[in-house]
DNA sequence: TTATAATTAGACCGGTCAGTTTAAATAGAA
DNA sequence: TTCTATTTAAACTGACCGGTCTAATTATAA
């Protein structure tokens, strides 16, 4: 029997959902009203919330993934100027939801991080792709001059990617367009040559 | 009547178990049950939840105040090397919970920071009280000589504190020395003169 | 057409949630 | 001692939690 109802969809409305309220204060009921879809429907897609957490992470990551690579692999720009770019798009982003969202990964990692092995490990698969993509950009930059080559690119991407997590974690609580100033000047002053 | 339980202890205990499992997974059964109280009692002491977990906030601050301000006021070693030793500390203690449990302010910003209000200004103001120190540490150093000047201290605090909540996080999901490692060694090398 | 399997549907389960209520115990003030 | 106010105590409330169950529906294969 076909499909009435859109995994993918199902998916991606619960996720912003867990997004925005938190895994735990997020329902199973929260996720079904908001697709319109009965229980028995859920469970015969996911075997568990701790399953749909981890596909959930698991859309996220592929969306952003392929955002990301899009920016840092346009070559009308330096690398350094496009990981620039990419920073900036995601401050405003950020800026525009008040910083009361943040990044689903993040958010789950802090979360779930010592609490579910099955999600850390996704959020530490997530993770590590997006600062691959980052790292290769890096390597690009310091093979062209205009980024620092005394350290590793992959410590680089590390030093970079969560390091803006703390900035991120920072703007929930308040003051966040001076953290963000903060972040922007300071990381793209070391990581220049 | 004189109070037969201890708020403080109940407090203690509590935040513990925040720190531990989050927010929203601490139920007031768990708080009662570790400290061996009557719902009556808690709600005595307390006018709800929101209210526990801000007055949970405001002990765990006092306590990280006054442990921090008591390291970086040792004056027997430079600025700079009071920073690192506290980091280190703060960093050997987290590998000690193998990264499990992180920093209950950090946490709490994390997971509610867009949904209560009154738990954001706390722990807005509980991040200023330790952002305010580092900053007086740093401003000694830099009148020293031995950290970089050509920042205000107060962004070269907020950039140092921040950070390390976004390893932290990091550190939640997985390799957690190595992310470590990156920060002392990047941060510390940006900041000295 | 019939048999089979996947999907849809929602009532239902025991347990837990934050919070209320009522009453007993206990303290200090008078 | 008596009065009053606070604290202790736990049963209780209605809502909601994640998850199960059974039945009806639907699509495909034989």
């Amino acid at each position: 029997m076909r499909q009435k109802h859109n995994i993918d969809k199902i998916l991606e409305n619960g996720l912003e959902l867990i997004r925005e309220k938190g895994y735990h204060n997020t329902g199973i009921d929260d996720i079904l009203k908001i697709n319109q879809i009965p229980k028995g429907s859920f469970y015969n897609f996911f075997k568990s919330k701790e399953d749909f957490g981890i596909k959930a992470l698991q859309k996220y990551t592929e969306q952003q993934t392929k955002w990301v690579e899009e920016i840092l692999s346009d070559k009308s720009r330096t690398a350094f100027k496009r990981l620039q770019y990419f920073y900036i798009k995601l401050i405003a982003g950020n800026l525009e939801e008040n910083c009361r969202k943040g990044c689903l990964v993040g958010n789950m990692t802090q979360e779930l991080g010592g609490l579910s092995e099955a999600i850390s490990q996704q959020a530490d698969e997530s993770l590590k792709r997006i600062t691959g993509i980052i790292t290769r950009c890096i390597q690009e930059g310091q093979e062209a001059g205009d980024i620092r080559n005394d350290y590793p690119a992959s410590d680089l991407a590390e030093y970079l990617h969560s390091s803006f997590y703390g900035f991120l974690l920072r703007s929930k609580a308040g003051q966040s367009r001076k953290q963000f100033d903060i972040f922007m000047e300071i990381v793209f002053n070391f990581i220049k040559k």
